[in-house]
Parts: structure tokens; sequence; C-alpha cells
DNA sequence: GTCATCATGTAAGCCGTTACATGATTGC
DNA sequence: GCAATCATGTAACGGCTTACATGATGAC
């Protein structure tokens, strides 16, 4: 999840971390406050796994530390560089690799049953899908919602009595995911409607 | 917050661990799957501080095992329990306590930003506020709002590039705030009404 | 020269999940 | 007697937060 939000977000220009929690709020907003206790460990793990790469100022990759495969000796490095240079607080500029790159299409593509966070990210990040799979996607999306609609409307018959608020609750609840999927219903038409133009102009090209 | 939900459901009536699970995602459905993993331990701790109690089918409280406060001999005893009793898997009615009472209207009644999640469970269990703080839930809940939309509209400023989807999320985003709102001003002014109309009777009574 | 803000990082801990293990009850 | 479901529980782990610590940069 994290590493999917970042990932997109470096997909589209280089940024070091602290911009990228910005640009994470900004589109997540109220939904993921994600805090630096996550997101620079997440940081130094993509490094490690090659998904990301710290660059200088004119661009150029700047190689990470490497170990030695020894403990002790990491060890000692670890102590040594402690005392001598207390690790770095400036800024660090990341940059997506190539495995990266395929690394995002790939979380992008999976299909663990979404939350809501976890739709709307990828959502924001679905220009990056190829024009079949984004229709998957968001057919995936309606198909979730319509499933919860219809589970709503299952319910009140064996259930115990409900309050007031919490019938409001239910209520508005469903009002809301018939909103979402009126939504999604116009993201699909739309979707539709451009996958037969390019058809069309690639016919008549 | 898990206490919240276990405390609220058990006020309203007793009720075993497994049918605690099913009420709870009747209420909160699609936004919180509780599991027992983290359920059960959740009764032990409640009734370990005396907020809720188990009872036998008259209704009769049934006393918990009583820590000796001997490491070795509560050791022993758990070892013995093992041997002979192993646990008992027949269902556990649990009761609300009047201290479980009281700490479920402290919880209800706190305030820490709510989440959706959050802000659902004390909505469904408001009824147990008295009609002020009800009132007073509602509006914290309705500033909370209003000020998300105006943090929505003052981004697009300067913001950088957003695509299509992007965009359309935040778009979205936005009517459904806005959506929430009348919502949650049609159930203040149904309280403000009710109110108004118990202060009456209490004036011609 | 000092204050606010930008920027990176670590440690502890919470809150919850998954996976697993087990026992009781009911219907056939 | 056996399967399905009801019911309770434990262990291991994961993801994220909070609180903390530190350093760099720029404005005044």
């Amino acid at each position: 999840m994290l590493d999917l939000a970042v990932l997109g977000l470096l997909a589209e220009q280089p940024c070091h971390g602290y911009d990228l929690r910005k640009r994470l709020s900004e589109t997540l907003g109220p939904l993921w406050g994600i805090s630096f206790g996550s997101l620079y460990p997440a940081l130094r793990r993509l490094e490690r796994t090659g998904a990301v790469e710290v660059i200088d100022a004119d661009g150029e990759t700047v190689a990470p530390p490497v170990s030695t495969g020894s403990l002790s000796g990491d060890l000692a490095a670890a102590r040594l560089r402690r005392r001598t240079r207390p690790a770095r607080r400036t800024r660090k500029e990341y940059r997506i690799t190539e495995d990266g790159r395929s690394r995002f299409l790939e979380l992008l593509a999976d299909e663990p049953a979404e939350d809501e966070r976890g739709f709307a990210l990828k959502l924001s990040f679905c220009g990056h899908l190829p024009p079949e799979e984004r229709l998957a996607f968001l057919e995936r999306r309606r198909a979730t919602l319509t499933e919860r609609l219809a589970g709503a409307k299952r319910r009140p018959a064996g259930s115990r009595t409900i309050d007031r608020y919490t019938r409001s609750l239910l209520e508005h609840r469903a009002t809301s995911t018939r909103h979402d999927i009126e939504w999604i219903d116009e993201l699909i038409a739309q979707e539709r409607a451009e996958q037969a133009g390019d058809r069309t102009e690639g016919a008549t090209a």
C-alpha cells in the first residue's frame, strides 16, 4: 500500500521524502495522513530492493552503502559512520528505477479486495494502466459496490431493533454507495467512449 | 475503539462474542470486519478491568478465575486447568457492569478527531448520550466536514498537474462531503426540533 | 545569532490481522 | 456417526503511529 503510493508518485517525477508526504496527503487527503515514521523506512526498503535510487542534483545516481554481508563488519561500519558521518540530514532525491516501474504496475494490477483508501490510491494512478486493465479495474470496483448495496438491502429482514440513528446511518451509507456507483458508471462510460474513439482512429489511420 | 464497540453493543443487551461480531458487522458493515483474534482478547481485557462480567443462563454473574498474585502458583494452576478443564469452549454470555456503562459513556463523549469508522460507531450509539451532548457531537462532525471541504477547495491553486482520474476523485470526494454535510444538517435539525418539543412539553406539563 | 521551517531518521508500542488449534451443538 | 456451523481461544506478525532526536537552510 505504502509502496504503491511511493512508487506511484515517483513514477511521475523524482522527489524527496518530505515532499512525497505532502503530495500524498494532497491526493488522499483525509483518508490517509501518512507519517514520516513509516515513509522513510519504506523509502530505504525500496532503495534496498532496487525499486528506487537516490540521485544528486545532476540526476546522477548515488551509490547506496553496500552491505558486506558480514554482521560484525557491518556493525563496525555502522559504529564508525555514527562517529564520523552521522547519517545525512540534507534532502535525498529519490528516483524510480525500471525495476520499480514494473513493481509499481504489478501492485497496481493486483486485486486484493480494496478498502476505500486502496481504491482511491489506485484510481489516482490508474492512468498508468493500459486501457483494458483500467476498465477492468473500474468494473471490479463497481461489482464491489453493487454487492455492498445488495448486502445492505438484505440485512433489515433478519435484524433486531435498530434505533433511529443507526437506521439513518445505514440509509445514508446506502445512498452514498449508490452515488459512488453512479460516479463509477460515468468513469466507465468515459473509458469506453475513449477506447471506441481510439479504435476508430486506429482503423481510419 | 473496539472497547467502545463492545461496550455499546453490550449496553443494549447481554451477548456472547461470536454474536457480538455479527451484530457489529451489521452496523459497521464494510467499514470494519472485526476479527475474533482481537475481539476475544478485548472481552477478556474488559472482564479483567471489571467493565463486563460473564453470566450464566439464569443471569447470575459467574466469578472470574482469581489470580493469586503468585507467579508460580498461577502457572501451576494454569497447567492444572489445561489438563483437567482445558478452557471452556461453550458460549460465554457477557453483560455490561455499571462500571462498564460509565466507561462506555466516557468513550462515547471523548472527541479524538474521528475517522469515518469512529464516527459511524459513535453515531450508532449516540442514542445513549444526553440530548445536548448528542447535538454537540453532531456539530463537531459538521465542523470536521466543512473544514475538509474548505481544504479541498484551497488545494487546486498551489498544486502540480493532476490527471483526469485524480481530478475526478477529488471532485467526487468533495461532492460526497457536501452530501454528508446535508445529511448531518438533517440530523441536527431533527435533534433541535425534538429538543424544542421536549422543552415545550416540559413547560406545559 | 536565533527562529521557523525543511528534512531525515530511530524506537517503542498499539491495534489489529491471519493462521492456527480446539471444542460444542445440531441436523441428518 | 459425521458434517456443518457455532464458539472460543492463542501465536506470530504487520503496518502504521507517536514521540523523540538531530541536522540543514534561509530569513530577519
